[in-house]
DNA sequence: CCTCTGGCTGGAAACGATTCCTAATTCTAA
DNA sequence: TTAGAATTAGGAATCGTTTCCAGCCAGAGG
């Protein structure tokens, strides 16, 4: 029980050579003899040698291994992206260590030191916040390379993939706009995130070319729960200037504010135009077909594991940008009734 | 640079003591004077101090670690797994390493030895097949812990997470012939799985209850795929004997079917009946009320964590076994036309 | 015939912890 | 006072690799 894990000491002893030399061997090291490397593979596959990753990682000091930290795996978009991540990375040869952070900051500190402590070679995260100047110090203390997902963050030595959110809701705004409708709500996450100032951005701009004048009460910007958003256009529409569509800014945002409308008795596409940004799985079996601001997650992923593995082999930090684009369906056509 | 990192050797020396008496403070054994434990406790503060884990592994053999293997991350109700079970797991301290097998017998069979090779403590897997004898041997020799979710193997040393899925499709069956429905279509995966056999079994248990003979041209129990259960239907719906009902085992037969009856423009609930087994995530927000199937995807989590946990701390193979129940609602209300 | 070069090989020192064994010190009791 | 027990600390082996270094042997060149 005790031995049956077999050891480089094994394979060395079985083929009568050193340590040293089966490790050449299986390394391809140069300055080894034909002789030598048929022996050491005849008692390798008679023994059915692996290597120990371990004793690999502590010697080598990289542990092939990427921690992956989002806020919430359950996400369908964030599990998309760590699906693709995967398995571009596992092509590279590094398995991930899936780390939720429950969107707690403190939760999140830990994480980054149960990483240091693991030896991880790089990070994949979705921050909780921009802001937190501790985080900024602990990362860049941690001496690990990462890639920040949607985060941008000053100062900080870290790649991102950065999705161009500004466009897509622009376009999608502005088809709203072209339909006449003046007052539209927009519901979405802390204003201290580039996602949501980006998202933002492109909302005004779409106003601004519309010659429409922004009322703040139609900006819903706190958090990226379901919760959040089925209150806040509750209250919306039990106000005196009720809104005509909806943009809503992530997948929680949307479910949240389709509920709030379903409470209401308010049809989709009818009573008011609605706007998701992001879609989720069987997005097409909803109620109404719901138009929508589309990323490809799975380039998100792709392009994490791209930058981190690039970090990893020495390069220079680097942004990749995914673009976004309005998905013109039933919803947003013209709706309005007052 | 290279000696950013703190190891054991900085802390006796900063302390003046031995190395060994840093460890033994560090994990609270008993013969460690106080004199002892505050020189050396205030020497790890001073200098942050953290034990690396590779190291701590490699010693004692243990690298508290679990894997986590399923098909597809992406499926909304395995990501709720892992969620649970990640939650659970980091609480006695330990992380996982996710796997996607992507329904693939062989990359499975890597991933195992891969997971050997890493030295993972303990793993938890939704398997792609039962039959696969080699599984079951490479399961055998792999000498790991391992908990199987919702997969029945006989002669293998596993405890396993197994859900009753016989009761709530029985439940969901009764309902569509206390109706009036005689013929019901049931969609889902391979006939080889214990998922797919348990959820026949209450299917048949419905029909002989009831007093229907099953025609078996009704039975479609080829794969999980949407893909799969989209042609089933399209298929059952061009025949003369078209169903007045649908079951389908499986989010993507139930995504697959609804698609197809969208296509057929067929309305769910008023056409024909329609019973989901397993919800997804905004299930309420479909374009019909579903009637469905539910067990609850976090108590899989955190049976499996805890299954697996019993494993490793020496315990014996057991089962866990959670309860699935019909949930009524609109779309399996009477509405025969034929 | 001797030395030099170069290809191969084996030995040993890391990597960073844990743990066993031994020795030193203190304390108790005769 | 001293033998023996009880505490506590240090040294060294160990986990399974990689890699540096030194040495051996053969062939080439003088």
């Amino acid at each position: 029980m005790k031995h049956n894990r077999v050891t480089i000491h094994h394979v060395a002893k079985k083929a009568g050579v050193a340590i040293s030399s089966v490790s050449r061997v299986l390394s391809n090291h140069a300055d080894v003899s034909d002789d030598m490397r048929i022996k050491v593979e005849k008692a390798v596959s008679e023994l059915g040698y692996e290597p120990d990753y371990l004793a690999q990682s502590l010697r080598k000091g990289a542990t092939q291994t990427i921690g992956f930290m989002i806020r919430d795996i359950t996400n369908p978009l964030f599990s998309i992206v760590a699906q693709s991540a995967e398995f571009e990375l596992r092509k590279a040869g590094y398995s991930i260590i899936l780390i939720n952070s429950h969107g707690d900051s403190s939760v999140e500190k830990e994480n980054f030191s149960l990483f240091k402590r693991r030896r991880i070679d790089g990070i994949i995260a979705s921050l909780v916040s921009e802001d937190a100047a501790q985080t900024k110090s602990i990362i860049n203390n941690l001496g690990i390379p990462i890639v920040l997902l949607d985060r941008e963050i000053a100062g900080l030595k870290a790649s991102a993939v950065i999705c161009n959110h500004s466009i897509g809701v622009k376009e999608a705004t502005s088809d709203l706009i072209k339909n006449g409708h003046k007052r539209i709500a927009f519901v979405s996450g802390m204003k201290d995130l580039l996602i949501t100032r980006s998202r933002l951005k492109g909302f005004e701009d779409a106003c601004i070319e519309g010659g429409i004048k922004i009322d703040p009460s139609y900006l819903r910007l706190g958090k990226f729960s379901e919760d959040y958003s089925y209150h806040e256009i509750l209250d919306l529409f039990g106000s005196k200037k009720k809104p005509t569509a909806i943009v809503a800014g992530g997948i929680g945002a949307s479910a949240g504010a389709l509920r709030a409308l379903k409470d209401l008795k308010l049809k989709v596409g009818k009573d008011v135009a609605f706007i998701a940004v992001d879609e989720w799985p069987m997005f097409d079996l909803l109620s109404s077909d719901l138009s929508s601001v589309y990323r490809d997650p799975d380039e998100i992923g792709r392009e994490s594991a791209r930058l981190i593995l690039n970090l990893i082999t020495g390069g220079p930090t680097s942004q990749a940008v995914v673009q976004t684009h309005y998905r013109r369906r039933t919803s947003s056509r013209r709706v309005l009734n007052g």
